[in-house]
DNA sequence: GTACGGCCCTGTTAGC
DNA sequence: TGCTAACAGGGCCGTA
């Protein structure tokens, strides 16, 4: 599923391909969540961003085309005619160079938003996010404060976008085994939290450096996979031995969301 | 303000 | 073999 290091791979595919480009006709998925897509009509595409895992493609009149990949959503470039064939298409941007930008996604849980330029009030998690993972305010005691300031599970905290924005289910189980720091824990020292943020950056980075983690759905612009599925530590690999000392990976959900984690290397 | 549960979605897999 | 149920989970919303 698309986090961070994935939804930034995908928007440095766009940058080279979609400023300067016009929007000549759009079409979408009739759920509320895709017909935002036809609001870009002639429209045309300036910057590519990103915060958090949302992609915020800017247009010349002020506006944002802000994308989620939710679960399995993917961004690919089609020829002059969208696949409208395809069942999973969900909107789709005809340009000016005769080339169709397409939003394919089985199972829905990706969203798309046109906003006025930086005005995010309406969408709830970007309007909240807390700092990119590698801004330099963020630092291991500003990361510290904001943790305490909430007594949930350091895994929902990460999972909440709040401390730092841009992790998910995998890069969270990532950083927190390599911190050695148990997930349910709801109290850190300020070194320990500056450990933990070091191992975000870590983790996020590796996802970046392997062009991000494709378990099944996660393609690039490009159609192709992520290769940081081979080089996961915790994520996914409950009953099978830690790489660091050879105890068996325990699971349980935290947050609605599979947790794996190290018994002994990562105690409360 | 914060915490929590439920919902949206559909392909894949496990179990009978 | 074929069917059913469980599972995967990011974001959002209603309720406490």
């Amino acid at each position: 599923m698309p986090e961070l290091p994935e939804v930034e791979t995908v928007r440095r595919q766009l940058e080279p391909r979609l400023p300067g480009r016009t929007v000549v006709e759009a079409g979408s998925h009739p759920s509320a969540k895709f017909t935002p897509a036809t609001e870009v009509t002639d429209a045309t595409f300036a910057s590519m961003g990103r915060r958090g895992k949302f992609l915020l493609l800017s247009t010349t009149d002020d506006r944002e085309l802000v994308v989620h990949l939710g679960m399995t959503g993917q961004l690919r470039f089609g020829g002059p005619d969208p696949q409208l064939d395809d069942p999973y298409l969900r909107a789709w941007w005809r340009l000016d160079d005769r080339t169709t930008l397409e939003f394919a996604d089985v199972r829905r849980f990706g969203r798309l938003r046109v906003v006025p330029a930086g005005d995010y009030r309406t969408i709830p998690t970007l309007a909240v996010a807390g700092p990119e993972p590698w801004d330099p305010e963020l630092t291991g005691r500003r990361f510290h404060a904001a943790v305490k300031a909430s007594k949930r599970a350091i895994k929902t905290q990460l999972l909440s976008q709040r401390p730092v924005a841009g992790v998910g289910n995998i890069y969270a189980d990532e950083a927190l085994w390599a911190a050695e720091i148990n997930p349910k824990v709801t109290r850190l020292g300020e070194d320990r939290a500056a450990r933990l943020l070091d191992e975000v950056r870590a983790a996020l980075e590796r996802g970046l450096d392997g062009g991000g983690t494709t378990l099944r759905d996660y393609r690039n612009v490009e159609g192709g996979t992520g290769e940081n599925q081979h080089r996961l530590a915790a994520y996914g690999r409950a009953g099978l031995p830690c790489l660091r000392c050879g105890t068996v990976l325990t699971s349980e959900v935290i947050d609605a969301r599979t947790t794996t984690w190290c018994p002994a290397c990562q105690r409360r």
